[in-house]
DNA sequence: CCGACGTCCTGCTAGC
DNA sequence: TGCTAGCAGGACGTCG
């Protein structure tokens, strides 16, 4: 469920309230999340401090002042919040941290469990796995960045979706991206001139901006590291929107299947690439 | 090598 | 009213 906005909006609300606070306990009750938790990471983890907590992609950082880290993904349901000690614990709540004092909690909830939890003792082992599986953020990516779908057959939609390309960008922000580019997801990336890989490049950052801005999109179960629920979902010019009139041009919103995931787009504001426009 | 598709899991809802 | 098929913000393994 959360992209990069919302992943975003829980590491801004998460770092004032975790940075210096100590691990005085932990209790997972369920360890068979998407990457399994390992019991033994407790022991290990007990007395560390938070020095820092931070994004790469769709992933939580969160690093320790005496080394070692955390690294969480939310998957599709995912919840990553500081609570008070004493407010009810919900159903699928996998992993509560307790933290000095004993009066807060950071908790990890997720009822589909496609999310994670890891902890990584050194560093490099944790820069290598981000390394294998992410490009760049969208704000690094350089203005030539067609160059890493040129040659690709796949669909444009495909590609903003392939976190190697680029880091953090999921099925909501896809569809939003390529409105906002006036480019069709099933164009192929082949067929896709400079020009409008650098509006593509624009329009992804554009869009995260104003996302972020918003505190992400709430669709279901998203909620911040304090439990506060997105915004961004009022805005959204086509995800979701099938049928409703496009903001811009007033017909109908449509929506394809494409790469696995529902696809929305306007026939008429997003067109395809003119004749002899690629080189 | 590349791209398409099924799978993991639970909950909700549209449609019969 | 009640049941169930299908779908949901992600990522990865397998297959052709």
């Amino acid at each position: 469920m959360p992209e990069l906005p919302e992943v975003e909006t829980v590491v801004r609300d998460l770092r004032p309230l975790l940075v210096g606070k100590q691990i005085a306990h932990i209790r997972a009750s369920r360890a068979a999340l998407r990457r399994p938790w390992r019991r033994d990471w407790a022991g290990q983890l007990i007395g560390r401090c938070f020095k820092e907590v931070r994004r790469r992609g769709k992933w939580i950082i969160v690093d320790f002042d005496r080394g070692g880290h955390l690294l969480v993904h939310l998957g599709m349901t995912g919840q990553f919040t500081i609570q008070h000690a004493t407010a009810p614990i919900q159903n699928h709540t996998h992993i509560v941290w307790t933290l000095g004092g004993g009066r807060e909690h950071l908790r990890f909830r997720d009822i589909r469990r496609f999310g994670s939890v890891e902890f990584f003792p050194q560093t490099a082992a944790l820069d290598a796995l981000l390394d294998e599986k992410l490009g760049p953020e969208p704000w690094q990516l350089p203005r030539g960045w067609r160059r890493r779908f040129a040659h690709s057959q796949r669909c444009l939609k495909a590609i903003l979706l392939d976190q190697r390309v680029v880091a953090g960008v999921g099925n909501i922000y896809a569809d939003e991206a390529l409105f906002a580019a006036r480019l069709l997801p099933t164009q192929l990336g082949s067929q896709t001139s400079t020009a409008q890989a650098q509006r593509l490049r624009q329009a992804v950052i554009c869009v995260l901006e104003r996302a972020i801005g918003a505190r992400g999109s709430t669709i279901r179960n998203y909620v911040g590291g304090s439990g506060l629920r997105g915004g961004f979902q009022e805005e959204f010019a086509v995800y979701g929107r099938l049928g409703q009139p496009c903001r811009r041009c007033r017909s109908a919103i449509a929506c394809i299947r494409l790469a696995g995931r529902s696809t929305h787009y306007c026939p008429k504001c997003q067109r395809p690439a003119a004749l002899g426009e690629v080189s």
